[in-house]
Parts: C-alpha cells; structure tokens; sequence
DNA sequence: GAGGAATATTAATCTAGTTTAATGTTTCTT
DNA sequence: AAGAAACATTAAACTAGATTAATATTCCTC
C-alpha cells in the first residue's frame, strides 16, 4: 500500500531485491496519527524509529523551568524518533507530536535487529542515518554558537522553505531558540528594508 | 608498549581475544604530538579517528566572524577527531589542536574498515561511540537553550573537574559559548556568595 | 631573578534578546 | 455568521551577556 515511499527513500542510498523488500514489508507497522498526539513522550522509553509517510511533526524538550524548546520538525520523507532514547533504550529526553493527521511506518528494537541480520545492507544505512543525524546535530551546535537570531532565521527558511509553510510561528521562534515576539520583530525588519 | 590504555578500554565494552588483540595491534599507529600541534585542521579532511593514550586537546571550530568556538576537550581515555569529516571523508568543520604534549592511537578509516571485516565487534564498539558522540551532542544543545552561562558553567565544573584544572579560563569560557570576561564575572559572583 | 608573553580580573558602556501586557488577526466550531 | 480559541504583532521596560579598555597576575624563558 503506501509503502512506496519507504522503498523509493531506502533506494536512494542502497540496493534491494524484491525478495528483500517483502521481508522488509513483513517487519514493518503502519500507524496513523492524529493530530496533536505524541509518538513519543518524554520519559517513556522510545520504542520506534519512524518514517514519514504523510504529515509533520516537531520533536521538543521541557526543560526544568517548564519551557518548550523545538528540536526538530519532521515531514514526508524524514525520520524521526529520539534517537537517543531508541538506540539505548533509555527514558526519552524529547516529545515528537504531530503537528497534522499523520501516518508512520515504524521500526521496532527487535525487528530493526533482525532486519539487520537478514538485510545487512539495512545496517549500512540506518548508520548512515545515524551519522546524518549526528553531522546535523554538530552543524546547530556550531550555528548556534555563531550566528544571531536573524542569520538563524534566514537560514532555516533556506533551508527548510516547505517547513516554514506548515507550522506556526511560534514553534519556528522554539526551534530558533528565541521568543516569538522576537521573530515577529525580526520579521518586520526583514519587510521593512 | 603504550598499548594497554587502549585494550583497557575497549575491554569496558567489547570482549576481545588475544589473536583478536594482535591484529589490532597490527593496524593502529601511535602518534606524539607537540604542544599546539594540529591533529586536524578546519578545511582538510581528518583521515584519522584518535584514541588519547596522554595529553590533552581541544576541537573548536572558526566562524566567520573569525572567532573560536571550543566543542570539546579530550583527555586521557577519551576518543577525538572531526567525526563528520572522518565518516564521510568531507572537510573537516573543526580544529583538534593538542593543548599539552600528547600520545595518540590512531586508526586510519582503511585500517578501520579492514578490522571491522576481521573483528566484526569492532563495528559494534565504534557504533556504540558514535551513538555516545550523538548524545553527547545532543544534550549540549538542550544545555545551550535552557541553562543560563552560570548553570553551564556548574554543569561543566561538576561534569569535568579534571579538564577544569587542566585548560585555561578563556578557554573554558569558549566551550560554555560565553567571553573570558563574563566568565570571570560568573567566578567572582559565585566565590563571595 | 628580570622581563616579556600569556592569562585573568575589574568596571563602564552597550546591545541582542526577554518579559510583560495590550491589541489585532486568523481559524475553528457550532 | 458569531463567538471563542489559537496565533501574531507592537511597544515599553528590563536583563544577560558582549565589548572595550585598562590593570593585575601568573608563567615562561634567558
């Protein structure tokens, strides 16, 4: 069924057989979300790592003052999960919640495991995966530490123009790390000049 | 020789056998650097993933603006590189520069693939590294959004007393994303309290 | 042990971004 | 179509942290 999509991103980075993608097919959930709900909460231990058929998704973290800070956002094609939590099954740092009616293709511990054993290319990309996640991770750190909330905000809408569209304003002012009356200001700046 | 440090380590994670440890042996160099030396510089690609036998380092990155950010330290026991540029041998974002005079183990990625075919666990070891090396990158950017340069900077002095004694304020200062200056304010602030 | 380089402190002024609070606008629901 | 909820803008007062610049201190090195 909608599986498409999952093959057509997977053949971007490796080579399957037939015979391997309906052993794939067999380890996998479909799951359909509403809107608003959580894939993963913080605290729980994240039990899936997700591929984004249709929809989007934020993932954020309350910290110990109570405030909401916008990791990242997910759409059709992305992974998402909290990694971290996943891969050591440990109580997840982060909330990934649907931000529209979406539906997911999910990965359990166990059959991503398997999968790896009778689809050893399937480790070579979930590394890559893995790596990507962690080169993105690196390059916020570094943008983070050197650029102001303006040069954040145009390189985001850069980067992410499909995104910018579908979420509202404030969750991009969380993911920039600033107040959302600061981005309506910068915003009127970026207009006014 | 100085070997040990490193078996040590591995065998925290991994179990290995001797003939397992002989050909690893085979396949890894040891380097000593001078104070100041470049293990890597921004720009070139980082050929070699280091294993700390002594000494110190730090991996910081230049922005645009021309100014340093520091995104680690590494000690004894600790693993270095620019792990984005040795992953997908791209340039390197980041300087490793030895701050003391300092023993490394390297492996160069072809010695690494090769003992990946011969002592299969490896791959597990350097993914459980690599999986670290996320977290740890991760958690620093919630750190950044939600802590003030105070509590980052108790964060830092509880997390790594070791490194605290060993490096010089201003740079301390850089990791935290802050100014010696204001540093030196937080110090202050928090000795006649 | 003197002199210079590197590192650290202090204080005044400045600014990017926050907070608070009020007003406006859009979107959803019935 | 009205009312309520969610989202966005504006503006004034405020603060964490930067910048500049001068002075101390520590640490090499000859």
């Amino acid at each position: 069924m909608e599986v498409q999509p999952l093959i057509d991103h997977l053949s971007r980075y490796v080579t399957l057989s037939d015979v391997e993608i309906s052993l794939l097919k067999s380890r996998i959930t479909f799951r359909k979300y509403p809107r608003n709900q959580f894939v993963v909460q913080q605290g729980d231990i994240c039990r899936h790592e997700s591929f984004v058929v249709s929809g989007c998704l934020r993932t954020y973290h309350i910290d110990r003052q109570g405030n909401e800070h916008i990791i990242m956002f997910a759409v059709e094609d992305w992974w998402t999960s909290d990694l971290g939590s996943f891969i050591s099954q440990t109580p997840a740092n982060y909330n990934v919640q649907c931000l529209e009616p979406t539906l997911l293709i999910q990965f359990s511990q166990e059959n991503l495991e398997t999968l790896y054993q009778e689809i050893p290319v399937l480790e070579r990309f979930f590394r890559i995966i893995l790596q990507r996640a962690y080169v993105a991770a690196d390059k916020r750190i570094i943008q983070n530490f050197s650029l102001t909330a303006k040069e954040r905000y145009l390189e985001f809408r850069n980067q992410y123009p499909q995104i910018e569209q579908r979420v509202p304003q404030y969750m991009i002012a969380s993911y920039l790390g600033i107040t959302k009356e600061f981005l309506s200001k910068i915003r009127h700046q970026l207009m006014t000049e």
